[in-house]
DNA sequence: GGCGACAGCGTAACCGGTTACAATGGCGAA
DNA sequence: TTCGCCATTGTAACCGGTTACGCTGTCGCC
C-alpha cells in the first residue's frame, strides 16, 4: 500500500506539500498540485484514516454502544443514527454489551481513540457504574435513558405519558377491568409504562385497585398471561401488555382457549411493531418511532462535537402517539361493561 | 486523558516497561508491573486504540458494507457478525452504500487504515466496477454475491434451488397453475428465484408456460400482483412470490377481494421474515437463515486474517429450508385440481 | 539597488503507542 | 575477584499522516 511518502517522491515534492495538495489547502500551485494527483493516480493512494486521524485528533466515527444488536429496535435506532451521521460524513462503530456489565466496561474503553463520541444506550445499568465507565472527555449522548445525576444530554421516549393515555383510550372505549401485564421488573421502560398505567387508572377509575400480571418482554410471557387469565377466571375486559411481542403470545393464546379479541377482551400493546398492523384484528398500539431516537440522539452528539454545552437540560423527550387499530374496537352497546363485571371471560 | 507517557513518569519507569507491563509481556518484575499498574489506575489510563493499531498495523475491526442498514435483513446480518467477530475481540466498523456507486466507492475507501478486513455485500454492483474499488491488500470476503471472476471468497444462499424446492412443493400440494411473482429485475437473488421456479415449472408440469408477475419485493408491489389475478381473471391456484414481503401484500389484498387462501389459491414466499409465522393462516416459505450468511461470512474472514489463502473455491452456500404453514395446506380431496381449472378465483 | 512582504515549499516535530536494540546490573562460575 | 550471561529496563526509531516554522526566491516599493 503506498504511503503519502511514496506520492512525495514520486511527484518529486516534500511531504508536506503532497499532504497539501491532496487535502486542497492553500499555498500549492497549480503544476505542482497536478503532479501529485497524478502520482496519487498512478500508485493508488489512499490516505490511511488511522494515522490521519492521530494528528488530526479526530476519527469521524462515533461508537453506538446498544444492549445487543439484535430486532427491530436496533435496526431502526442504527438506521436513524445513520442517517444523520451519514450527512456529516461520520462513521458508526458498533459496540455490544452482550447483556454484561463486565462487556459494557469493555465495549467502552475499546472505544477510546476510535471515535469521537459516543451513543449509548444501557436500559440496565446503573448511573453510578455508568458514570465510573465513561470518558468525561469523551462527548457522549444517552438513548433512553435518562441519568440526570450525569449531566449528559440524552434522549428518551415518554413511556409514563403514553401508558397513561393509553390506558385513557382503553377505559374511553368502555373498559371497565384493565389489567396490565409489566414488563422486566429491573427495565426503566416498563416501570415507567407500569407507573403510567397505574396512575391513569387511579385517577380515572379509581373505584378498583388495578391488576398486574408479571411479563418479560417475551412473546412467551404473554402466552402465560394469556393463561393466568383463562385459568383464573381473571375478571378483565381489556388487557394493556407493556409491549407489543407480549401482546401479540398473550393474542395467540386467548385465540387457542377461544377468547375472542376484541368481542370477550379488548387488548392493546406498546411499541408499533411491524406485525402489529398486520395482524386480524390489527393490534392497538402506542407507536414510538425508534429511529428518532436514534437521529435525536446523533444531533445531539453532533452539537456536542462542534463545542456546544450540553447537559441533561438540552434532552429531548419523545411522546408515543396512540394508534388504534381493531384488537379495541369498541363493543356494540354498552353491554360490554356490565357483561364484563359479571364474568369477563 | 492521560498517556503511556504521563504513566510511565508517574510510576518512574520508561515508556517501553510501562508498555510491558500494561500488556503483559514478559521481562518485567513482580514490583515494576504493580507500580505501572498503580499509575494506570491512578491516571485513569485507557490504550489509545488508534495510535495502537498504528504500529501495530492492526486494528481488530472488520468494516461490514451493506446496501442500507435497514429491517430485518439488515439486523439479522449484523447478529451473525458479531456473534463471531466478539469471540474474536472483533469491532464493526458500518459502511452504508446509500444505493449509489459513488457512495459505495466512498465508503470502501473510508475503510482504509480503519479495519483489518472487509465484509461486503454489493447485491446490484458490476463485478468489474467491485474490482476498481476493492483494495486488493485488503482480506474481503462478499456476502450474497458470487463474483467468480474476482476470485473472492463468498457466502450466498442458493435461491435457485430453493425456489426450485418450493415450486415442487406447490405442485406436490395439487397445484397445477402456479404464477410467479419476481423481485426486482437487476436482483441477483430474485433472478435466481425466478430461474428456480420456471426450471421447476419446465420439468415437473412442462404442459404450461409459467406465468410470472413483476414485483420490486415490496409489499405495494404484491399487491398490485394480488389485484391484476383478480380483475385479469388469471387462471391460478397457487402463487408463489419471490419474498415474504410481497407475498403479505398479496394476501392483504387477495383477502379484501374475497379470496380465501389457501382454499381458493395457496400462496408461498421466500425468506421466513418474523412475520411469516404470525399470520393467520401462517404463510408458507423458504427459510434462509441471514444470521448465517454473516456468521459464515465473518468465519472466513477470519480465516483469511489468519493468513489461509482463501478464493472463490471456498465459498458457502446455504441451503435454505422449506417451512410449510396454512397458506399452502392441502384442499380437502381432488377437487381443488378441477375447479381450479375451471374457475380458479 | 536595497528593503520587506509574501507565496511556495521543505524540514522536522508531533500524535500515542510498540518494539528493536543497547545499556545496566545482579549473579554464578572460574 | 573477575568475567560472562541473562533478566530487566531504557533509548530511540518507527507506524503514516499533519502542520508549525523556517527557508528561498519573486515582486513591489521607496
Amino acid at each position: 500500500m503506498a504511503t503519502l511518502r511514496d506520492v512525495a517522491r514520486e511527484a518529486g515534492v516534500s511531504v508536506a506539500t503532497a499532504s497539501r495538495a491532496i487535502n486542497g489547502l492553500g499555498n500549492v500551485t497549480a503544476p505542482t498540485r497536478a503532479a501529485v494527483m497524478a502520482a496519487v493516480k498512478k500508485l493508488n493512494f489512499v490516505p490511511h484514516s488511522g494515522a490521519r486521524s492521530l494528528t488530526r485528533r479526530k476519527t469521524d466515527t462515533v461508537g453506538v454502544i446498544l444492549p445487543d444488536l439484535f430486532g427491530e429496535f436496533f435496526s431502526e435506532i442504527i438506521r436513524g443514527i445513520d442517517l444523520v451521521a451519514h450527512e456529516s460524513g461520520m462513521h458508526l462503530l458498533l459496540g455490544n454489551m452482550h447483556g454484561s456489565t463486565h462487556e459494557t466496561a469493555a465495549a467502552i474503553a475499546a472505544m477510546r481513540g476510535r471515535v469521537d463520541g459516543l451513543l449509548v444506550m444501557p436500559p440496565d445499568l446503573k448511573p453510578e457504574l455508568l458514570a465510573d465507565y465513561l470518558d468525561p472527555a469523551l462527548p457522549t449522548v444517552l438513548l433512553n435513558y435518562d441519568a440526570g445525576s450525569l449531566d449528559l444530554p440524552f434522549v428518551a421516549v415518554d413511556n409514563y405519558r403514553g401508558a397513561y393515555a393509553m390506558t385513557e383510550a382503553l377505559l374511553a372505549h368502555g373498559a371497565r377491568q384493565v389489567i396490565h401485564i409489566a414488563g422486566p421488573k429491573h427495565n426503566r421502560d416498563a416501570r415507567d409504562r407500569q407507573r403510567g398505567f397505574v396512575d391513569a387508572m387511579a385517577k380515572i377509575a379509581k373505584e378498583r385497585s388495578p391488576v398486574i400480571l408479571p411479563g418479560d418482554f417475551s412473546e412467551e410471557s404473554g402466552e402465560k398471561a394469556a393463561r393466568l387469565l383463562v385459568e383464573g377466571q381473571l375478571p378483565a375486559d381489556a388487557v394493556f401488555a407493556a409491549n407489543d411481542q407480549m401482546a401479540v403470545g398473550l393474542i395467540a393464546e386467548l385465540a387457542r382457549a377461544g377468547v375472542s379479541v376484541p368481542g370477550d377482551v379488548m387488548v392493546a400493546g406498546f411499541d408499533d411493531i411491524p406485525l402489529a398492523r398486520h395482524l386480524s384484528p390489527g393490534l392497538t398500539t402506542m407507536q414510538v418511532n425508534i429511529d428518532r431516537l436514534g437521529s435525536t440522539g446523533m444531533m445531539l452528539l453532533l452539537r456536542l462535537l462542534r463545542g456546544d454545552a450540553l447537559g441533561a437540560a438540552s434532552a429531548t423527550i419523545l411522546t408515543p402517539n396512540l394508534i388504534e387499530r381493531g384488537t379495541t374496537a369498541s363493543a356494540p352497546g354498552a353491554a360490554r361493561a356490565t357483561a364484563a363485571a359479571a364474568s369477563p371471560l
